[in-house]
DNA sequence: TCCAGTTGCGCAAACGGTTGCTCAACTAGT
DNA sequence: ACTAGTTGAGCAACCGTTTGCGCAACTGGA
């Protein structure tokens, strides 16, 4: 292999040119004669010249880096929507010749962000899930970097793609609704995350705009553990659920879980539906009902709003993207 | 906020002393006294000097990035694995302030890998999967670039970790072998991947050491779609197999799906385990039998045996790491 | 023919660190 | 007192780009 790497200065001296005269033909910038251009744009290609990186990140403070904060607390269950996203993120990044930062950050924790950040290893970051209150977002803007979040829509001044799950939830409660079936249970998660407060507004609202009001008692939030889930179910169906709303696949498996062990038939005795096809529901026996989201879509669309930004772009600084409601057999 | 970032020279102005003397006294490297030194750290740590690491880089030719590839055509199902992995990879990269530079590449795409390496963006590749005649490392191989291969252990003169998959199949087989369960079903995925051919080797040298032989029309291989699995259950239940050993939690799923949809009771009527406790199979009911890997050992493993390369350092070139046989009830 | 405007290109200074070499001052051994 | 070895520190080159500015050559209108 061709050890040593060759630069720019190796090009010019090759061609009887000054290094400024590379640069400006590689990235079409400044002044320079036609012809010059092809000779060195040929030559660059025949000998397989690569710019260093490295290099023009120093010159231009640019990285060509962004940073992708997951969620490392997570319940394994999101993991195939954050997984989508970042391959949509990925996608669209390649094509701009950006590379993805990875950080997994706790809920709040900013030492991971604060580091890439402060060593200025990235042009931008993207957060795909954010809490009420999130200290990573009033860390960012602090900072005077680009960022967008996603999973959230209550930061004003701040860039935000991210489903409509407000209205997801709403039209499926409402589907629900008109199936006449009132005593919905819901079962609900974090309630600092964002997107479940979003999630909880819509059930709220498709009662109210049935005319129908909502039985508190049926409402459970905060479950994080598999107790507390069994706990919300039983109580569920002995205040006579008629259907189990969960918000999201990891609270849906589990109930499905204790349903099966209480040996309830679904969707016989009780319907059951959930948020996100996720690999957890796909195979599931009856078929769950649920919303289905395009995670690749958002992280598309996450990044092209970004990479907007950091070429100093106008770009939206807001946008919900759609879904679908799918019914299968678990609501029959 | 402090617009512009304070740089070495700042610090040696204001100190009276020379770049090389504050470059020295953070790095411990050249000759310094002990005084200055600690006159210096005091300053940097009072005024927040925060050296830049693109510089660095470019003086250094290193980049304090490694990069991870993660496979884009998996299966929804493995995904946590890889997770997990990355997360143990991230927790040991951060200690020694090392970023993760994430690469999605499909099966033998080399592209994405080498932009990244051509960009000098990255000290090292941590492969999280690998394949029979795998290009990605045959392109790796080709440069001289600190690698570690996971999920593999053909190659010769490449690094690897990866959990004993051979050992582990083999022990869960004779488990069910001493059950005396003779006609066992295997469902393996693509053969081409290097773990899924260690479990096959596993499983026949189970049934060697038993002294008995396998029913080669019960093993199927290559599984990669829901028909394909659907096809084999059947199959399976028409030889009368006792029990369907499933070489992957995706597989699983979709055989449980199928099983169930026949209404075969497990483990009445056929017996059922698979590899890895995945959060697919987490909540079925009955509880699978399965192989438990550590995933998060296997990224913090590679991960220090790649800084360790990276930093010069003798690193064992092959590393098979434990597991677990949880035996439950659908095996009982 | 003259002059202003344009075009093509190069010089050299950044960008912010690291590091080989030099050198003065100090230590210690004879 | 003389020399050899050690220690602390700085000079300046270097890593491989980008870019503001200057300059010569060319263009075309009056």
């Amino acid at each position: 292999m061709g050890n040593k790497n060759i630069t720019i200065s190796d090009v010019a001296e090759a061609l009887g040119v000054s290094k400024t005269t590379v640069s400006r033909a590689i990235s079409g910038k400044g002044r320079i004669g036609e012809v010059t251009k092809q000779r060195v744009l040929e030559y660059i290609e025949a000998n397989d010249y690569k710019p260093n990186v490295i290099a023009k990140s120093l010159a231009q403070s640019k990285t060509y880096n962004i940073c992708v904060v997951m969620p490392g607390d997570y319940a394994l269950v999101d993991l195939p929507f954050f997984q989508e996203a970042i391959i949509g993120i990925q996608q669209v990044a390649a094509k701009m010749e950006y590379d993805i930062l990875l950080s997994i950050c706790q809920q709040d924790d900013i030492t991971g962000l604060e580091r890439v950040i402060s060593n200025r290893k990235v042009d931008g970051v993207i957060l795909l899930r954010t809490f009420e209150g999130d200290k990573q977002i009033e860390f960012l803007k602090g900072k005077s970097i680009p960022f967008v979040a996603t999973g959230s829509t209550s930061y004003s001044g701040v860039k935000q793609i991210d489903h409509d799950h407000e209205s997801a939830c709403r039209e499926l409660t409402s589907i629900v609704l008109m199936n006449n079936h009132f005593k919905v249970a819901l079962l609900g998660g974090n309630e600092r995350i964002i997107v479940n407060k979003r999630r909880l507004k819509g059930f709220m609202d498709a009662f109210a705009m049935a005319g129908k009001s909502v039985d508190p008692e049926l409402i459970f939030l905060n479950l994080e553990n598999r107790s507390s889930i069994n706990h919300a179910v039983e109580e569920a169906l002995e205040k006579k659920a008629e259907c189990i709303l969960c918000m999201d696949d990891g609270i849906c498996s589990q109930a499905l879980r204790k349903l099966r062990q209480s040996h309830i038939k679904i969707p016989a005795e009780v319907k059951v539906a959930s948020f996100y096809n996720s690999s957890v529901l796909q195979n599931n026996v009856p078929s769950i009902t649920s919303l289905v989201f395009d995670a690749k879509e958002l992280g598309v669309v996450a990044c092209k709003n970004l990479l907007g930004q950091i070429e100093g772009e106008e770009v939206p600084s807001k946008m919900l993207l759609s879904y679908e409601v799918v019914l299968k057999e678990s609501t029959k």
